[in-house]
RNA sequence: GGGUCGUUAGCUCAGCCGGUUAGAGCACCUGACUUUUAAUCAGGGGGUCGCUGGUUCGAGUCCAGCACGACCCA
């Protein structure tokens, strides 16, 4: 098995202790990030030297050995550096030394930048410290981890193989930086509100269940930010966003995790066309930020991120892909309509037919960013009704590569209709509708005391960061996906 | 939940129609080598072929079940 390197590297832990050397010790001989060495001497002409003593420290990644003389790649968190080492530089006992380390362990290395006659920048060591050994070897150095499975289990393997890997957090890092600061300067303050909830609300969703022991509670992980925002801006924090995890207790796929990053803000004196003006230029910003540009290839496919997007009204969706009308008809009016088109539905409701025709028809039609507006009222039951169509309300969501992206809305402001709205959703939890959602009292009698209009949205981070960063699963943006449990032995 | 495919050394992969002792590269160990960068050259060690059962004179290979994963569908 493994167990034999394994050994033999615990064997060599042991001789370094032998000759009174720490393998791992907790200080570090000053050094400075190799990304500034590289950009500092970027300079040096070919065989030049510079005259100027660096300290870096990183992991040993490759080495190439001639005899008394080896190259060393060593790399740190930003960027690799070529190391050369030589007994007749180093002393033939830490020559010996240095040559005994192995691909992995971590070193401290001190000594003059010059650039090799092949044009590569490179420390010329003059001493070397032990930093922190490994005892397993890396991954293959060339193919690197390319079973998923392995990639996903052992993410830590992945970054250091992968430089796709290592950019598409790296990019995922830029959109949180962007957002963050995209909103901080638009006036939005950044609260942290509980995840553990005594009532799972803001959307419709299976929660994970827990109980607090002390307070004798059930509790509820968090499916939404949405209720405890609100409350905040009807305290007068009327602009205010959190980023957050949130949690759905329901299946896997690769454009689902059961514990996700949600973005939800909410501000004041605004409806949900501010949100989709506001939607349009985060998203640039982001864009911008994070890939240098508002068109990208994902997986093949051009996306055009330039506003204004494209918007449609969710009936007229329907209409122009479906050739199904749905104007005011009644369920069992649209299942015979759908009949004489030759399109068989199930019996449903009204607004049930109207998922199911928007699901069959127009979400696989939604590549390009697109924002779908004007849903029932029946399944928004946090948004404002349209003035002009009480059955509608203000939301919009944005679609991209048929995944849902954002949701926005104009928010329900009015504590009475709030209050007949959730009674219709406790009528259909009654009904067994688990997934529909609860009254909750105190968010009532928070908006009761008055609540600005206000426009709010909602943006999954990690759909958004698959965007950026080109990648065809919600796994390949999460570093420590679910998985099912492995059991060893 | 259903279907298809996959699982062989630490990693990347071969392994044909079921037939001797399961192979290669990287990594590792030994030796040579002072400008290499997937260094090179010579030699060596390393395997519960995912798990369990079945068919067979004989199973990495065929069959069934299970586990894990990928993709597609609901």
């Amino acid at each position: 098995m493994s167990d034999s390197l394994v050994e033999a590297r615990l064997g060599k832990i042991e001789a370094l202790k032998a000759r009174g050397i720490d393998p791992f010790p907790a200080r570090v001989p000053a050094s400075e990030r190799i990304d500034g060495v590289l950009r500092r001497h970027g300079g040096l002409a070919a065989e030049e030297h510079s005259g100027a003593r660096v300290g870096v420290a990183g992991r040993l990644m490759a080495r190439r050995q001639m005899g008394k003389a080896s190259f060393l790649d060593l790399r740190d968190g930003s960027a690799k550096i070529q190391i050369h080492a030589a007994a007749d530089r180093l002393g033939d006992e830490a020559y010996r030394g240095i040559c005994d380390t192995d691909v992995g362990d971590f070193l401290h290395i001190a000594g003059e930048v010059f650039r090799t006659k092949r044009g590569e920048l490179t420390v010329a060591a003059e001493s070397w410290t032990f930093l922190a050994k490994a005892i397993r070897p890396l991954p293959e150095k060339w193919h690197g981890l390319k079973d998923v499975e392995l990639r996903y289990r052992h993410r830590s393997l992945d970054l250091l193989s992968s430089d796709e890997t290592r950019e598409r957090f790296v990019r995922r890092a830029k959109m949180m930086e962007t957002l963050r600061s995209e909103l901080t300067r638009l006036g939005f303050l950044e609260v942290e509100t509980p995840s553990l909830h005594p009532i799972p609300g803001g959307t419709t969703a299976r929660p994970f269940a827990t109980h607090h022991n002390a307070l004798d509670v059930d509790l509820y992980l968090r499916i939404a930010l949405e209720i405890y925002l609100k409350r905040a801006l009807i305290g007068g924090l009327d602009r205010v966003f959190e980023i957050g995890k949130c949690f759905r207790n329901e299946g896997v796929s690769t454009k689902h995790n059961p514990e996700f990053t949600m973005l939800e803000l909410y501000q004041a004196y605004t409806d949900y066309e501010g949100m989709m003006r506001l939607a349009e230029s985060l998203v640039g910003a982001v864009f911008q930020a994070a890939v240098g540009s508002l068109v990208v290839d994902y997986q093949g496919t051009r996306l055009d991120f330039s506003p204004p997007w494209h918007r449609v009204a969710m009936l007229d969706a329907i209409a122009e892909t479906s050739g199904l009308d749905l104007g005011t008809l009644t369920a069992p009016e649209i299942v015979a309509a759908a009949k004489t088109k030759g399109i068989g539905v199930p019996n449903l409701s009204r607004t049930q037919l109207i998922e199911h025709l928007f699901d069959r028809f127009v979400e696989p039609t939604l590549i390009q960013p697109t924002i779908v507006t004007d849903y029932p009222v029946e399944i928004s039951p946090l948004a404002k009704r349209r003035a002009d169509a009480p059955h509608l309300t203000e939301r919009f969501e944005l679609f991209v590569m048929n995944m849902e992206i954002a949701n926005a809305f104009s928010e329900l402001n009015d504590p009475v209709d709030q209050r007949v709205r959730f009674e219709d959703q406790e009528r259909l939890r009654a009904g067994g509708d688990e997934e529909a959602q609860r009254i909750d009292e105190d968010f009532l009698f928070a908006m009761e005391h008055g609540m600005p209009p206000t426009g709010g949205m909602g943006v999954g981070l990690d759909r958004l960061a698959m965007l950026l960063s080109n990648s065809a699963s919600i796994r390949d943006v999460i570093l420590f996906p679910a998985l099912r449990r492995k059991d060893e032995a």
